[in-house]
DNA sequence: ATTGAAAGTAAGGTCTA
DNA sequence: TAGACCTTACTTTCAAT
């Protein structure tokens, strides 16, 4: 935590930082009501939060059930070799890598996937094995999706 | 995917999605510039895409390394008999656990955790072993963190 | 197309180091 | 007195009827 952010984090900070979470589109003069600040203050707050990179962005979530891809899985990837960087190049491209972390362990690698049905799920773990050993794990449900970031309480 | 849903994931449909996943707090007038349409059909269109459920809402996405949270980790969580519920009810309060999936196999649930040092890492592994066996895989870096879902190519 | 709300710009005030 | 942070006043842009 560098001097120049410790001062974007406090109360005030923090209030934008959870009403961003929850509606990234709530507008510059609601924000300011609800932190009790003039509307230039908080866009100039906000601007700050951007620029120092704590807010990386503002993403619309989709529910890709209703965008076709109802099936979600998580595929450990451990890669065989010295396949580090063709994979990622792989991994880069493919639509149906939603992530992907390099993890300590003998899995090397943990991937999101999403696809339309079993069929899209084959070809992607078909297309990993050019890669390494995948083990794959169908998504049943998720409890928690997403948790917001709170303030030191 | 319904019927009400394809009439809205036409083109400009699938032009406002990538939009907004990019820039969730694009101005609508923005948008009906770049989809060559009026500023009122465009906030209709968008206000159908919520109603539909396709759009879920708008987060600001946070850089969690510059909010004191440097680490994080995928832990596999195999539960010890029945205490599904009580580990369901662990997961839904605890700050550490940003995601959790219940998925087929032997894991019964994949969790991501984020925490701000290892002793607070090894707290909430040790929190975790009262209701089963986890397996922890520190994240070493995110070559995907996120794609966007597009439309029909 | 009109009207009220919101965002951006500029100038100035207060507090602190 | 310099700088950080806020305010008010004003103009432009946006959004909704």
């Amino acid at each position: 935590m560098t001097l120049s952010t410790e001062r974007l984090l406090d109360e005030v900070g923090w209030q934008l930082l959870a009403a961003l979470q929850q509606d990234a589109r709530t507008p510059l003069s609601e924000l300011a009501r609800r932190v009790g600040l003039s509307a230039p203050a908080v866009a100039e707050r906000v601007r700050r939060l951007e620029d120092a990179g704590i807010i990386r962005g503002y993403r619309a979530e989709l529910d890709l059930a209703r965008l076709g891809l109802p099936l979600s899985a998580w595929i450990r990837l451990t890669i065989d070799g010295q396949r580090d960087e063709p994979f990622l190049k792989h991994a880069a491209q493919a639509p149906e890598i939603h992530s992907c972390d390099r993890v300590t362990g003998t899995d090397c690698f943990v991937l999101r996937v999403v696809v339309s049905d079993v069929a899209h799920l084959e070809r992607t773990i078909s297309a990993l094995k050019a890669y390494g050993s995948p083990i794959t794990s169908l998504v049943l449900s998720s409890p928690v999706t997403r948790r917001d970031v709170e303030g030191p309480r």
